[in-house]
RNA sequence: GGCCUCAUAGUAUAAUGGUUAGUACAACGGGUUUUCAUCCCGUCAAUGUGGGUUCAAUUCCCGCUGAGGUCACCA
């Protein structure tokens, strides 16, 4: 069987995003599920749009993800330059081939007068073909500075896409399409078949914007003789409101910048492989590996799918409850380096571990650890209205309050072995003595120690933050009121 | 305007020529000795429309509507 050969080949324009990572991920399934090759291809062929620094970008969102390539910048491979502005020889090499079989002509056509043709095709309400006005003899001869086009033979085409199925197409959509622009540059339609022909690339996948210009792709594999590999047209994913696809103008934020929002690769890998695709099981959350060997063409929605951030946080907090339980606290732990409070930093590791295994199935995203813990490293702020204005609390007096924080504060001076268990236990007794329901009690002690608006199981906490602490700032609540 | 694609709850999706049209997120309600969350239980909610084929259609076919793509010396 022909190797699969697969490949994400992005153009250095930026970085990558929510709504064009898809046409990475699975080429990368297809390729790993079928001991294949994943290719990293940079198609930096438009100098005017290109971005300094891209390629980088792009790069590290692969490696972030997760996403090896096999051959490509950095890693190298037998197939190279990876990048095409390095491999302008072969396409005019290639392109030459054309017109010495009489399939490719350069074009002297101004821009001017393109952009008049235009016009005129607009006012007559019909698609602009560029054969339509070709001249009537043709130039085949290769020269610097001059455009050259393909010679198209428009004809019924039939092909098949992964994705939507049987296709066809009439001769009115294919055309003299331009292979080498000006600038000795080739254009995306001419350098991507010369490329994946040379690298043996077996799967194409991309937005379904290319599908239209299928047949004139068709039409090139056919002047070369060459096998045309399977198609894949990848729906688009939608921005959260509208119906357009998702793009940099709707904030689509870069993939990397969620993880600098505390979403875990895994997650974020999880959540776009299942928007459009799904396996026919009920299954949400899968591993890299569960995806690699789930993974099939055919299970691709044809429709788009539109982009929820909601259900991708619920994925992250899935997916850190899930590294915690099967991998443990230090493996989650390892994931929260640089999220936590500053304060944190002069706590020893093994603290910050304990705060962690409290409060880990609160977070949705590791950066809530900045907000939700910072009461275990500093005491905070007394904010005696906050005890006045508690819902369970405000109807009971001060004087009330008074005791009871005094009560509380005896209870637990009491205690020998300040751990989880036996504070529970003097909890419950001091419930017995006081005659309060937990909601009163609790809220109270709860609020004193944290003056947060949540925090976990009140003995944990306790626990966690130590009988000194924990008693001082009730001492201070207690003097406060 | 030509050509092309798509169409199940708010969202992502499952299913089969015959089901009470399933699941998840969201929303709403409830439970787990406080809170927030987790976890559990429940409620709400969908086959765009009109024709056909068929004993039977969400599923197959056609029209319509709606949405999107494309018609670059951008990818």
């Amino acid at each position: 069987m022909m190797k699969v050969v697969t490949r994400f080949a992005p153009s250095p324009t930026g970085y990558i995003h929510i709504g064009n990572v898809r046409s990475a991920i699975y080429p990368y399934l297809i390729a790993k599920q079928n001991s294949g090759k994943f290719i990293l291809r940079i198609e930096d062929t438009d100098r005017e749009r290109y971005v300094e620094g891209a390629t980088d970008l792009i790069e590290d969102t692969l490696k972030w993800l997760g996403l090896e390539w096999d051959e490509g910048p950095i890693v190298g491979g037998e197939n190279g330059p990876y990048f095409q502005s390095e491999r302008l020889s072969i396409y005019h090499e290639w392109v030459k081939k054309l017109i010495e079989s009489g399939r490719a002509y350069a074009d002297p056509t101004p821009p001017e007068k393109l952009d008049e043709y235009r016009k005129q095709c607009v006012t007559e309400k019909r698609a602009f073909l560029y054969r339509d006005f070709r001249p009537e003899k043709l130039d085949f001869e290769f020269r610097e500075g001059v455009p050259i086009r393909f010679l198209s033979d428009p004809k019924p085409r039939e092909w098949n896409d992964a994705v939507m199925g049987k296709m066809s197409a009439g001769p009115e959509v294919q055309d003299d399409i331009v292979l080498i622009k000006k600038d000795g540059y080739p254009t995306y339609n001419f350098a991507h078949i010369v490329d994946d022909a040379l690298m043996g690339v077996t799967h194409v996948m991309r937005g379904v914007e290319y599908l239209s210009s299928t047949p004139n792709y068709l039409a090139l594999y056919e002047a070369f003789g060459l096998d045309v590999p399977v198609l894949v047209s990848l729906p688009h994913i939608l921005a959260p409101t509208g119906n357009k696809k998702l793009g940099k103008r709707d904030g689509a934020k870069s993939v990397t910048e969620y993880r600098e929002d505390g979403v875990l690769a895994e997650a974020m890998l999880n959540y776009l492989a299942c928007l459009g695709w799904n396996d026919g099981t009920e299954q949400e959350i899968y591993t890299k590996d569960e995806l690699i060997s789930r993974f099939s063409l055919d299970k691709i929605q044809s429709s788009g799918a539109r982009y929820d951030e909601v259900k991708l946080l619920w994925m992250n907090g899935q997916w850190i409850r899930r590294i915690f339980n099967t991998q443990g606290d230090k493996a989650l732990y390892d994931r929260t380096i640089g999220f936590w409070p500053e304060v944190a930093e002069s706590y020893p590791e093994e603290y910050c571990l304990k705060v962690l295994s409290i409060i880990y199935d609160r977070l949705k995203t590791l950066s809530d650890l900045r907000e939700m813990t910072e009461y275990f490293f500093k005491d905070p702020e007394i904010d005696v209205d906050m005890i006045k204005n508690n819902k369970f609390l405000k109807k009971l007096s001060e004087a009330e309050i008074e005791d009871l924080y005094k009560k509380a504060i005896e209870k637990l001076s009491s205690i020998d072995n300040w751990d989880a268990d036996s504070l529970q236990v003097a909890l419950n007794e001091l419930l017995e003595e006081t005659g309060k329901k937990p909601a009163e009690l609790f809220s109270m002690i709860r609020i004193a120690i944290s003056f947060a608006p949540f925090s976990p199981a009140l003995n944990l906490t306790l626990e966690t933050l130590g009988k000194d602490i924990a008693l001082a700032r009730l001492n201070a609540v207690a003097r406060a009121i």
